[in-house]
RNA sequence: CGGGAUGUAGCGCAGUUGGUUAGCGCACUACGUUCGGGACGUAGGGGUCGUCCGUUCGAGUCGGAUCAUCCCGACCA
């Protein structure tokens, strides 16, 4: 797909026919003809990742990358003010452990990458190398696609006593699932992401952990993503493999699809039972241990990305933006770039000691306007400008990239302005999403009403008769999965009858198109 | 694995019924003029036309095979 007029695939904002005064905040909502389109165009330009040689994976830039260790770092905080402690279990499964639990089998034993072999050696004819045939390994070995089996068959060597409980750790890795049909971020190949683990002596217990870590995502989602999320359980359908209890946090993109953002999971005993992993409770009685695990992955950049970009690029919450003030001068003469490049010095000093990262773009290469419209494209969240005129007047020129707006203003107070900015710009972000989710989310009670809105994007508030076949037929016949069975933002509990079936329901759930 | 399409410079693309030395835009290099919203001029560098086989006096162009990639399904955070 490409545009044969202007030969060029690109779809994101091109340099307006007219530019200077023509230039003011306007609509910025991502082009709705082709968000598949402006998602990687966006991805690419503004040097988050890239499709890599190998097929389905994806480089991440060392400004993605960036990024991604910010909601690493603040994550981590997260986890650890809960008790949770880091650790690192192997990037091999043996096959047999994932014959042991079956529905966790059923669930993830496709679409895996498989060791078979353990050496390479030259080619006979000469030409580069091949699979040694004589270093067949007895057993296969996965790459894991997600860690449960290998953790639960370690587990059971730590586990003994009820004073051994509870066990939480959290591991950031890699994973591997070889999907059919892979997207930047959303679904690749091999993925960046971190999975917590643990065991607990009683099943509520292990229900409140679930909870807990569903309420840290949502946490994170809101207050430093810009995210509104609404938090939930999963449909029996749509739960993780072996799982008892899936609650998710799933946010609106601005196509109106859902997206799947985290998943904490009750496991029940499934995989204590499998693996054999039991205590001694304080009556020397041995139980099963109970278990949850959680989650969030890179596509949280997606989730970012495709939640505030604008047609002018990537909106970034300043709560996640590795750089959050960048200043760009603005100068004929090489003595006119040294005396603004001291001013803009001085002033990264004062932003900085108030905790936030400054960028003076000094590249004398590089025209402003170049500039400006390269910093819109990466997010950052605040311009400061500064030109000959600005230097004779003590003032600044401060453009916001939420809502595209630039004032000018003093130097004296200048910090303390932006610092308020910051919070300003991303209470504005998250408000926005916000506003956007709502105006697209609805009760629905007709089933034509249904199967004609559903595919413009809108998340449905509909009542549901509790079984797998209505959500099945309803997901064949449109799409539309049971995103969660909401426990915040939309909760309905009332009496109605099945959008489908017809048959009573208690509680309205969210229903959408989704990633 | 089913259905559709595409492989020509780093990227995006032209290339006519087969015909001489394969082009264009962006990017890149050098110099100059510019610099308050994606600059412009001049001069340069860069290609076994995915691969193999065939048809032909002659193949980027026609035929076959093969490989790879992308899109639509099945699978999925």
């Amino acid at each position: 797909m490409h545009c044969r007029c202007c030969k060029d695939r690109a779809i994101l904002a091109k340099k307006p026919e007219k530019t200077n005064k023509d230039y003011m905040a306007k609509e910025v909502t991502p082009r709705a003809e082709n968000y598949s389109q402006w998602y990687n165009d966006l991805i690419v330009k503004a040097e988050l990742a890239e499709q890599s040689a190998v097929r389905g994976c994806m480089v991440i830039k060392p400004y993605g990358y960036a990024i991604w260790e910010k909601m690493q770092r603040i994550l981590d905080d997260k986890f650890k003010a809960t008790g949770v402690q880091n650790a690192y279990f192997p990037l091999f499964i043996p096959k047999s452990f994932f014959s042991r639990e079956a529905e966790h089998v059923s669930g993830f034993a496709k679409e895996c990458a498989v060791v078979t072999h353990h050496r390479l050696m030259n080619s006979p004819d000469g030409k580069g190398v091949v699979v040694d045939p004589e270093a067949k390994l007895e057993e296969e070995l996965i790459v894991r696609p997600t860690s449960e089996t290998i953790i639960w068959s370690t587990y059971k060597n730590w586990i003994n006593s009820w004073r051994d409980l509870p066990i939480m750790c959290n591991q950031w890795c890699n994973v591997v699932r070889w999907e059919m049909r892979t997207r930047l971020f959303l679904r690749t190949a091999e993925f960046l992401w971190q999975e917590g683990h643990t065991a607990h002596a009683t099943a509520e217990e292990a229900i409140q952990e679930a909870q807990t870590m569903v309420q840290v995502y949502a946490d994170f989602a809101r207050n430093t993503m810009a995210l509104p999320v609404i938090v939930g359980h999963k449909s029996p359908g749509e739960r993780f493999a072996g799982a008892l209890d899936t609650l998710t946090i799933e946010a609106m993109m601005q196509d109106g699809k859902a997206l799947q953002a985290g998943t904490s999971h009750f496991l029940g005993q499934n995989f204590a039972k499998s693996f054999d992993v039991q205590y001694a409770d304080r009556e020397g009685k041995l139980q099963y241990v109970w278990a949850t695990s959680w989650g969030v992955s890179t596509r949280l950049m997606g989730a970012l990305i495709m939640a505030h970009g604008d047609d002018n690029g990537l909106v970034l919450p300043p709560a996640l933006a590795p750089i959050q003030v960048v200043m760009v001068p603005i100068f004929k003469t090489e003595e006119e770039h040294q005396a603004i490049l001291d001013r803009m010095y001085a002033i990264k000093k004062e932003l900085e000691a108030l905790g936030h990262s400054v960028k003076v773009d000094d590249r004398d290469t590089l025209r402003p306007g170049f500039k400006f419209a390269e910093w819109e494209l990466k997010g950052v969240p605040v311009r400061l400008a500064m030109g000959p005129r600005d230097m004779e007047a003590g003032t600044v020129e401060v453009h916001r990239r939420d809502t595209l707006e630039k004032q000018s203003m003093s130097v004296d107070g200048l910090a303390a302005h932006i610092h308020a900015l910051m919070d300003d710009i991303q209470a504005n972000i998250y408000n926005k999403a916000l506003s956007f989710r709502e105006a697209n989310i609805e009760k629905c009670d007709d089933w034509e009403e249904f199967k004609a809105k559903i595919q413009t994007g809108k998340f449905l508030l509909c009542h549901w008769d509790g079984t797998v076949e209505t959500e099945q037929k309803i997901k064949d016949e449109t799409k539309a999965t049971i995103r969660c069975i909401p426990v915040d933002s939309v909760v309905c509990e009332e009496e109605g009858r099945d959008i489908y079936s017809g048959k009573p329901s208690h509680a309205r759930v969210v229903f959408a198109i989704a990633y």
